[in-house]
DNA sequence: GTCTATAGATCGATAGAC
DNA sequence: GTCTATCGATCTATAGAC
């Protein structure tokens, strides 16, 4: 502790900023101790090795994302509205308020982080892989979604299209990720909640 | 040269797959010297610096698109299935037939390349966006492709599906990226075409 | 065009003082 | 819990011989 500051905090939470805009190998333990005014040997007191704290990273992503869960299992909206909170919660992360967690964020180096980590991203692409199976079956039964075809499917596609353009949004702007959260948000309304919007269909 | 072979492009080609699985930033000129049984200096000798090779990466993945767009618009397919035979060079790049390109490689990392590498990165996503908004709206002409809402959303959603698909199939299987791939044909497959499917609405 | 050799920087990690 | 100091490995890159 430094000043009542909780050090270890401030390193996930920095830690987590690198990662989502450097990747894995493209931050040190440097880049962190320069940001928090400490140093490098502080930072390997908290976490010894730097697989260490990359295993603490993601999961500390899957504890967020199974408590999100929870929270909104508990409450008594639709199937669709849990889906665009969770879209919602990428806009979140886009502005820096990391709530959950980027999912396929080590699929860009997979082969290049150490073994713990890698199932460690298994485990958390599980866990989202299949809430949102089931809450898009969800929305089937209660009627707030619809969709063709097979639910993991589906479900493989939002995640991977959430994913994509959270890329594109690094590389070309975060419009780039508005555009493809009204196109996915569109493609799960009911054909009775369409009709209320004033959507182009000659663009 | 060494015995007939052309040097500069088993670099370029070993880079290429190391790229993929490791990210810019997880690979060096060690493992690809490795690789072709060549030195470290015999790299530098084709390519001065990391970010020369970096950038003649991404260049000619641009260039393979753009010929490959040349090749397909002189065909005289249907928009469908022109999109749908850009969806089958991914599942090629799954397979180490690197023909075209994964646009969003360096999403994961944009912070970290060199900043050549971030414009040729940018080019290159530009152009396989507008060629996306061109084919769909080709194709709702054509009638060979449905969807709802604006273009750009739609091509964007799409290209970033794909994106992420690629990522999720290092992580966790190419039979992911399969699922996505069919979602995404069904998706854009009109309702004329559907009928012809057994496709599962109750899974 | 490829090699040996090496400079110079950065990295992850540890020992030990405070 | 944080510091100084440092080790050894790895990385990008260059000089110069062949």
């Amino acid at each position: 502790m430094r000043g009542g500051r909780d050090t270890r905090e401030e390193i996930l939470a920095s830690a987590e900023e690198l990662l989502l805009k450097r990747g894995f190998n493209g931050f040190s333990y440097q880049h962190i101790a320069v940001k928090l005014g400490i140093r490098n040997a502080a930072i390997h007191y908290h976490f010894t090795t730097k697989e260490d704290l990359g295993v603490a990273l993601v999961r500390r992503y899957r504890l967020r994302f199974l408590s999100w869960t929870d929270e909104t299992a508990a409450t008594q909206v639709s199937a669709f509205e849990k889906l665009v909170s969770y879209l919602q919660t990428y806009i979140d992360y886009l502005e820096g308020r990391w709530r959950i967690c980027p999912v396929g964020i080590f699929g860009a180096e997979f082969d290049a982080i150490p073994d713990l980590m890698r199932r460690e991203a298994q485990m958390l692409m599980r866990d989202v892989y299949e809430w949102m199976v089931m809450t898009l079956q969800e929305g089937r039964r209660d009627g707030s979604i619809a969709y063709e075809g097979d639910s993991r499917d589906k479900a493989m596609e939002v995640a991977a299209a959430l994913q994509g353009a959270l890329q594109f949004a690094s590389i070309a702007g975060r419009e780039r990720f508005e555009q493809v959260f009204r196109q996915i948000a569109l493609g799960l309304q009911p054909a009775s909640a369409k009709r209320s919007d004033a959507v182009s269909q000659a663009a």
